[in-house]
DNA sequence: TGTATAATTTAGGCATGCCTAAATTAATTT
DNA sequence: AAATTAATTTAGGCATGCCTAAATTATACA
């Protein structure tokens, strides 16, 4: 079995990875909160059990088991946050941190229990894809809201989970992934998005936008 | 914040004073898997924290602060036991290792909404006190199976659940914390018990009896 | 009361996983 | 191409929590 920085090592490797292919020690440590030297320790130690390749200053890959075991916990991380939501209630602004513990300790029958209790779900709270159990992750086309144009309607899909006063915020406004809305204006100079959510009209600055992703877009109405 | 080291001596001595006072280096050592010596460091380390208090070769003892720690975890692993088997269906002789590595990880929130979840119970699935928010524990009398004589009647309050194998065997029977279930026999020279559980007569072996409690003990009706 | 035995503690070691500081390698600038 | 800058790695240290082996203290027995 894996240590726990062993587990959010191979983890951070493979969302890093997922944007932007090599990962160099120094943005891995930055998203690990850790030191580069710190970083470099642990990549050994990875390689050593073939979980990682790595040549030294040129970043590092999962290998296949590797990534098998970062889908593993991200799968654990997903389910765990969906199954807090819908079954203890606990706001999504909360889940991801109470996740975070518990996606290195539960059983694989745990696991299962969840997954069945809530169906088989394909995202989380937020919208990211969760692996189904053989690490299958079902990768959906998100489109970043900035791309929008006025007239555009669409759906959200998913939303960056990392900041609880950003989910607190869009949970206030609904902008849950799965509510439809429409761009009614964008000001010009990268100003901020008016748009219609179910009937209320809301402005979304950039630095709300740029960590919401659409689906279904769809151009304006031209009756 | 301590670590979940820390937390399993503090929730082993706990339990280990609850049935013989003073509590022996060894006895902990051997409770918690480990040698002497490493149970001298960390209740070292534990007595610099003032949660427990020890003179050399006299034993420990729980500070309040310490068995306020204590009373804690021992909260979230009876929760946890108990939400495991209500809300997810893992059955009673898988809880505890579960709980056992979950215990330490729940936050606050979390643990309340099992809680409230499961309305407020007193009792986890194999019978122990699950203690309240403020760490009161009621304490209920117990009587050891081993003392009941032939004809009287009672029921379960509380088995071990140390042994997976003896909870399932437990579970076979219906033997679950609150059934009834009526002595027919004792066989003579500390022999086995046969019992009467809901019209189904069962034979409980010494080795099985001695870790079934049972209250409301009722001395056979004389018609 | 002295001695054997048992329990406990001290001393020193190992793995994990972090750190800082210094050395090395790569990349960029001129 | 040389020199500066940035990234990475090595070296050595620290805390945790376990270990074994040796020393110490307490207890039991004759």
């Amino acid at each position: 079995m894996l240590t726990h920085a062993a587990e959010d090592y191979l983890k951070s490797i493979y969302k890093l990875q997922e944007k932007g292919g090599k990962v160099s020690t120094g943005i891995l440590a930055t998203y690990l909160n850790v030191k580069p030297a710190s970083a470099t320790g642990m990549i050994k130690k990875l390689k050593t059990m073939n979980l990682v390749s790595h040549e030294r200053y040129q970043g590092v890959t999962l290998t296949d088991a590797g990534r098998a075991i970062a889908l593993e916990i991200i799968r654990h991380h997903r389910l765990l946050e969906l199954y807090l939501v819908k079954a203890l209630g606990i706001s999504w602004d909360n889940v991801h941190d109470e996740a975070e513990k518990l996606e290195h300790v539960i059983s694989e029958d745990m696991e299962a229990r969840m997954d069945e209790f809530l169906g088989y779900p394909t995202a989380d709270p937020h919208g990211a894809p969760i692996p189904d159990k053989n690490g299958v992750v079902v990768q959906t086309e998100h489109v970043p809201m900035t791309t929008l144009q006025g007239g555009q309607s669409c759906v959200v899909a998913e939303v960056n989970d990392a900041d609880p006063a950003l989910l607190r915020h869009l949970g206030s406004l609904n902008l849950y992934p799965g509510t439809a809305f429409q761009v009614k204006e964008v000001a010009p100079f990268d100003g901020p998005f008016t748009i219609d959510v179910s009937g209320r009209q809301v402005v979304i600055g950039r630095e709300v936008a740029n960590h919401i992703f659409v689906d279904n877009v769809q151009d304006a109405e031209t009756e």
